[in-house]
DNA sequence: CTGAAAGCGCTTACAG
DNA sequence: CTGAAAGCGCTTACAG
């Protein structure tokens, strides 16, 4: 029902090695031999036994991701470039979509059973020893959109400090003053940088900390919902809500128009921080800071040593620029004298 | 740096035998050697290799899955419930994203190099000659919300003949006579049954087919956009846009209110098929037809053997009911004397 | 309850 | 240019 490499090769009237040649591109062999070969192998439908190929050669040409909201396009986006470029170099793609923080060293232990070429973690804040115990194995592992302090192991991010400043700039070159901050979890240190960010900017503008309200927003549609009805609800105004991600913001958005009947920008401005596809479309048309995924999955893709480079030898943090985009949300900067 | 199973027997003092038993929950095993074992192979951080394992046992735990379009929340839902329900079935999930028909075929040949337990396709209408030459290897194929008319494959869809013909009565009781339809691709299964059902109660409203102006969509929130564009910019007026998905009726929905200035429900009815999360939120608040992901996953998941019965022995095409949700997009239907 | 041994299907030096 | 053979790291009858 399923032939192997030997019943090719009796079919085609050479030994064993000669039909692994034949699949493997083996130069020195005798074009009409290949022929030969390929010709029974078609005949048999024969497919070489990845598993028996991996044992042998010690390597799986699989990469494994591990991602855990397939529900914010950010990821969704990131995982579909991933598979491009893993595509493009002949790698499989492993997937492991985890909940909560136990599942990644869950999946990474799994993944440990497969000899995979490399490991991206983009789920989950939680315990990051199970990266430490990768990078111990000589896998290389790169966490996406995230890093771990104190641990010894590859990272891409957005600059977040640096976008979580432009973007509170912008909302106080608009005018804003008082601040509503949704943020996604405590722990993420996206989140930590982004609202660095923040308080940075503000510190810089001279206004005070105590003009900003922070609330939890999960790094969901519903959480910004919440969070912005939490602010808003009980007749607290705010110039501007910040949201850590552009879902929660959609969230709030959609919480302060539609079910508190405020305006945007004129009662309340609002920003996010991604730019998914949903950000630019007509009714959000949302404030916010591009994350350049094309970019920062390239970088993956060089840490892994997919890339024009060996992989490096020593963990890297890499942070690529985000980029602010200026739209309907918030009001224009006045002009300036 | 990697150990194997000698290294762990070695340590133990045992025999490699042993160290497979105890790792495969062998019962007839004394309990106090599982132990030393384990503790062996704590010390040295083993773990199976699972090739290795998977050549033995002729299985490899892996289903694979093949997807087109990452940006329909549709797909990404139904990859979020595989992924979990393979979990719970301690299956690893090999993803392969597609673009286009033709690296469907060449995703399954890659497929066919992994003993798979399984194959979901939901991409592509393009040939499935791949999906019948799994058949025929007894790797276990189920098309998702596809069938292939003709070829011996399982499938699971909802019932898009229905669900078209019931979303369509929502549009004509509402008062709808002139339609644009936006369909996704001719050759798709499901787009061609979503329209069979729009044609159906079309007919037994007495309502002449011209009074129908199809434009394609590509499944695409562009398209869907580009089509309302299309069929209204030059003053040309309809009752209704039917899109035979979500995703290109918020594409047109946006294009009928932001670009054309049309009031919806009031100067024009949007309605989709789907129920993807976008489709509930406030600024789009869509009628439509829910696809069950839930059980269609589960039904996937019966085709494969790992449900509560043993995979079925012959192709089967299982077509669970979707369900209308009728929302602001449409307006209400008078109601009847 | 445990060990010795065969075998899964490949790749790859090593000869020739 | 091709073949014989070892070996990758497991599982699993088969003995004992």
């Amino acid at each position: 029902m399923r032939f192997t490499s030997n019943d090719v090769a009796k079919l085609a009237g050479v030994s064993q090695s000669t039909v692994s040649r034949a699949f493997n591109n083996d130069t020195s062999m005798a074009p009409e031999t290949r022929e030969k070969v390929l010709r029974a192998a078609q005949k048999l439908s024969y497919v070489p036994n990845s598993f028996a190929r991996s044992l042998t050669t010690q390597k799986s040409n699989i990469v494994a991701i591990v991602i855990g909201d397939l529900k914010n396009s950010f990821y969704t986006e990131s995982l579909a470039t991933f598979s491009r470029e893993l595509r493009q170099r002949n790698k499989h793609l492993l997937l492991f979509n985890v909940d909560i923080g136990s599942e990644t060293d869950e999946a990474v232990r799994q993944i440990l059973e497969y000899q995979v070429d490399g490991i991206i973690l983009t789920a989950a804040t939680a315990s990051m020893k199970s990266a430490q115990l990768c990078f111990n194995r000589n896998i290389p592992v790169v966490t996406f959109n995230r890093y771990v302090p104190g641990v010894q192991v590859n990272s891409v991010c957005c600059e977040n400090i640096e976008g979580g400043k432009a973007i509170t700039r912008a909302l106080i070159d608009a005018g804003a003053r008082s601040f509503v901050v949704v943020y996604g979890e405590k722990e993420a240190t996206t989140n930590q940088d982004r609202l660095t960010g923040f308080y940075t900017a503000l510190e810089q503008a001279g206004i005070p900390r105590r003009n900003a309200r922070l609330l939890r927003g999960s790094y969901t549609y519903e959480g910004g919902q919440k969070a912005a009805l939490k602010a808003f609800s009980n007749g607290d105004r705010y110039d501007a809500v910040l949201c850590l991600n552009d879902v929660m913001a959609l969230g709030a958005l959609d919480a302060l128009r539609y079910q508190l009947g405020l305006q945007v920008p004129d009662d309340v401005m609002v920003a996010g921080f991604d730019d998914i596809p949903e950000a630019s479309r007509a009714p959000y048309d949302l404030t916010t800071v591009r994350q350049p995924i094309g970019r920062m999955v390239a970088e993956v893709m060089e840490m892994l040593g997919l890339g024009t480079q060996p992989a490096p030898s020593t963990a890297l943090t890499k942070s690529v620029p985000g980029v602010l985009i200026r739209r309907g949300t918030t009001r224009p900067a006045p002009s300036k004298v």
